[in-house]
DNA sequence: GACCTTCTTGACATCGTTTACCTGCCTGAG
DNA sequence: CTCAGGCAGGTAAACGATGTCAAGAAGGTC
């Protein structure tokens, strides 16, 4: 005690440690356990006793250490670990920013680490995120093999996996219906009379990719069309890129007149290349983007934040009952919306 | 101890405990010093009981308690906390970044608190971090009032404050040069040979935009302009709005020919306005979009990333000496890039 | 053989808080 | 007057890890 006064008056610039509930119990005159009582509980204190607890905390600028609270009260911290590929990605963002608030309800904080798409450091962060003692952890997978978290599995872990399935594990999931969803949008080109479809796509590698280009096919075959009119084109990472490849597909001799997008950039690149040529094609994109209405494309309901939503849902559920073994998947219908925007073409 | 054994044999599903260095030393037949030791020092410990300690660890899937480490060792935990008005906003996300991936490479993790707007919601959230102990904090503001934070200045804690200075507080910023930035735009419209400027804004209540739209007032008459041909346009929420606005200034008597807008949204609306009516007018944005290039407008290097990396070496610097009297405000000098793209237009 | 080093190890206190349990004191029922 | 029972408050232990200190063993030197 005598200690920690002589650091406050000492000369230099040094931090002086935060005062602790000893300190607020010597100055109001009560033991530890009062001054806890009086600042938590409320009972069994009487009112001046309270005034005094009070009025010490507030003259030392008192703040409970949540460090040691958490630790006696049995290590269970009110925070939730998310781990996820890539923070700048907007479409990350925005269910990060749905996981946030839906936490927040419920008293919980977010902490966000970003694997960069790579398996090793995702484990890490993993780790580094259970040492913590985290209540659960939401988790868009960048890894291969999900096996190592048996473990905590067995010790009544929760944990939730979003946007794509965790491999050599049994969790629960929440995905889109990436396959019903391209199928949506093969369909919407079909009603509208195109007859020769591509779809344009991103990065082939991440499991998103497959199941649009899986569903894609198979809706084309589906909707009575031919394979050999129709075409995947991947590895779109710029708006030059889609357009180069868009431009490329309305001047074959027989050319495409339907376009499936996959992200905002893609769908600018093709929307430039059709809107510059004046074809009668149409456009018709995977994911929202802010320019989708102005640029008149119609696109799924594929919203960040829902998802963001949902998944903390899943694992708040999940996480009353830790040990259940009825994992879940919960596929997301994705409906098409702003079709209206392109009746002027019709 | 021997509790804990009587859970692990419980029929039902209930959690089980993570096992402790007790727990580890117990299996390997060491004092739970040793165990410590041979989990962390790795010095003063022979090859044979590292390795029975190591084994013991695996086979329990021990994991250290960062809790308890945290408390011990002092309260310095590697969580700086992070305040923001909106996760879901591309600017604060991608400033989100940069800062994670900043603090990343110095071992440290980030947890992210959005404030919603709210200054009191924001104090409560500060509070809650630093309840925590968190080692340092940047806060994009929220709130009108910052004296609250004077306590813990002189406690010794480090925050910085990013992209608009904290009112009633003296504090480390970072902002971007917002008046010099619009003094760029403005030179680079009236170097085009503009003479009616407009300036396109969104929120007229944060900082940011009041710096614009005084460095606009101050650009204009410092071009020679006269005060009367230019105009100030607020509260363009969406790219409806933006196109609205700008058709009106395009279709007076004596039009507009030069538009600084401030966001992506309003320069998708008022490049729209603009190439539908085929004027001879020009367009630059303050901020970076993804679809600058594609549509021709050049922005200002205003970038989220970098500005969050600058804020976290600022913070960096600022937990080296926390109760230094040195606060510095760091302004971001902003160039104007891209200006090629448009030169078909010349 | 005495003494000093070096290495390995363990007992115990400690970080800041809360829980379990106990002590007085006061009140009212019998 | 006594005793159950409620209330304000204190004491000691505990959460899980690490720092301090000292003990014991092994080995080397004179």
């Amino acid at each position: 005690m005598k200690q920690r006064e002589a650091e406050a008056v000492m000369p230099t610039a040094l931090p002086t440690p935060h005062p602790t509930l000893s300190d607020v119990a010597a100055i109001a005159g009560v033991s530890v356990k009062t001054a806890s009582r009086a600042l938590n509980d409320l009972n069994n204190v009487s009112a001046d006793t309270l005034d005094r607890v009070r009025k010490a905390a507030e003259l030392l600028g008192y703040r409970s250490n949540r460090i040691a609270r958490e630790l006696r009260v049995g290590a269970l911290s009110n925070l939730v670990g998310m781990v996820i590929p890539d923070l700048s990605n907007p479409f990350y963002a925005g269910m990060a920013s749905g996981v946030e608030e839906e936490l927040a309800k419920h008293g919980l904080d977010l902490i966000i680490a970003t694997a960069r798409i790579d398996g090793e450091r995702e484990k890490e962060l993993i780790g580094s995120l259970l040492e913590r003692r985290v209540r659960g952890l939401i988790i868009i997978p960048s890894g291969q093999d999900y096996s190592y978290l048996h473990n905590e599995r067995k010790r009544g872990f929760s944990f939730v996996f979003a946007d794509r399935p965790p491999a050599y594990l049994d969790a629960d999931v929440i995905v889109a219906d990436n396959q019903g969803g391209i199928a949506k949008c093969v369909e919407y080109l079909v009603a509208r009379g195109c007859t020769k479809l591509a779809l344009m796509a991103d990065n082939i590698e991440i499991w998103t990719a497959k199941e649009r280009i899986e569903g894609f096919k198979k809706a084309i075959a589906s909707n009575g069309l031919q394979a050999t009119d129709s075409k995947v084109i991947e590895g779109l990472h710029t708006i030059e890129d889609a357009e180069k490849a868009a431009t490329d597909l309305l001047l074959q001799k027989n050319p495409y007149d339907g376009f499936v997008v996959t992200n905002d950039l893609i769908a600018t690149g093709v929307g430039y290349a059709v809107s510059t040529r004046k074809s009668d094609v149409a456009v018709v994109s995977f994911e929202e983007f802010p320019f989708s209405k102005a640029m008149g494309i119609p696109t799924l309901n594929h919203d960040p934040k829902r998802l963001g939503l949902l998944t903390t849902q899943a694992l708040l559920t999940r996480m009353e009952n830790p040990m259940g073994k009825d994992y879940a998947v919960h596929v997301l219908e994705l409906e098409l919306a702003g079709q209206d925007s392109q009746k002027a073409d019709l």
